[in-house]
DNA sequence: TCAGATAATGACTGATGGTCAGTCAAGATA
DNA sequence: TATCTTGACTGACCATCAGTCATTATCTGA
């Protein structure tokens, strides 16, 4: 069935062309500003063309956060497909999460909405599971490297992999959302080094982590 | 001129008791479920009245949930005031924060708009400016705290009391964000134990900063 | 060529944040 | 006591915008 096939891949363009036009606008005016008016008119869509493909405006929002999950996911798989030592590709991981942040900061504010739920007024239960899925995926690949770690006795074997993934990304998130706020304050009134407060608060997490034989083999990484 | 302060008084508790019905409302639908017309018959006013009150209904959120900020400051000052070791009021700190995330987690999640400035749409610069002025007032109990544990070398004497108070604070802030979106399915599915968790990173940090002598001397507090 | 299906839309509705001209009662003035 | 002034308060109103639906346009297979 050739036509089926056209159509379906037709329909799945016309899809992507409403999230470029969505894009672009969330990025320019943020979630409450951005009018589907105006999505429709940067898509070249009536507005109701928009309805036939996501179920409401905060639908299609987490529809182009998951876009930049999956940017976020392939930095993370390149931070940690290096063929280094697991220690290393713990801290690559930790740098391109930074890395995500710094260049890619409308995405990293999206999930500010989406980390909200109090603000979800019309997000659909697809759509909320699909962001899980999405979660999910990144979840297992930093519990994966932890588990590594453990059996390499570079991590204690007394620390819960789950659990020390969860202290690990929220360290960095934490943080991170702190300066993406207090930035521009910080630098200049405080100043404030950001890439060193975050390589910090990192290294120490790390090596509360670590055994003491690792913090010995791998000294070198910390300075 | 005892009328013109007996207005006065007037007035101000006329803010007050909107501030009240707003905190009702917005803590049962929280901020776009609610309805300014909702508030204003909570407080048994028109709706224009809240005008002459409030900017905006973000305003008033944000008036709302500085009534948290205060809340968090008499228990951080509690937490602070034991007259015990240094190290052990910037545990408490931690413990009190915790506490506060318990018991008043509807204050709590109203940080979460004011955290994404993406997502204000107008918020009054006074409004603004009031909620930083209390940020501050927090920020520098902790900072005092930790250049009292820096002179007294509980903490290395290398590291900056602002950058400090930003990674434990960030530490905090970041796992309770966390815990607060995923409680059910960590406790349920994944059986972690949030508690442990909380404090196992707190520790991690506070144990990067400390010195070693303080390491030997406060061990027990890690147990 | 035409019937049926599917895609697309413009006009519409309901909800709601915010505004404003006007009311009314308490206090000032005489 | 009668009149004026002030300012707190309000109801009716407006503008905006997410989301809906009846209708139209387009394509396809017979």
């Amino acid at each position: 069935m050739g036509i089926a096939e056209r159509k379906e891949r037709e329909k799945e363009a016309r899809r992507g062309e409403i999230l470029e036009a969505a894009e672009k606008v969330f990025f320019e005016k943020g979630l409450n500003q951005a009018t589907m008016d105006e999505i429709a008119a940067e898509a070249e869509l009536g507005k109701s063309t928009l309805y036939l493909y996501y179920r409401s405006k905060e639908d299609l929002y987490l529809a182009v956060m998951m876009r930049g999950s999956e940017v976020m996911f392939r930095l993370f798989m390149e931070a940690t497909s290096t063929g280094e030592p697991t220690l290393k590709l713990i801290r690559n991981l930790g740098d391109a999460y930074y890395e995500f942040f710094k260049k890619h900061r409308n995405y990293f504010r999206m999930y500010y909405f989406f980390e909200s739920p109090d603000l979800h007024t019309q997000v659909s239960d697809e759509m909320k599971a699909a962001c899980f899925r999405n979660d999910e995926k990144i979840w297992g690949l930093v519990i994966g490297l932890i588990r590594k770690a453990i059996a390499e006795k570079v991590f204690r074997d007394d620390i819960d992999p789950q659990q020390t993934a969860v202290i690990l990304w929220a360290n960095a998130n934490g943080l991170m959302r702190q300066m993406d706020r207090m930035e521009p304050y910080w630098r200049d009134a405080m100043k404030i080094d950001l890439d060193a407060t975050l390589r910090r608060a990192n290294t120490f997490v790390l090596q509360g982590m670590m055994t003491d034989k690792a913090k010995k083999q791998f000294a070198g990484l910390f300075e």
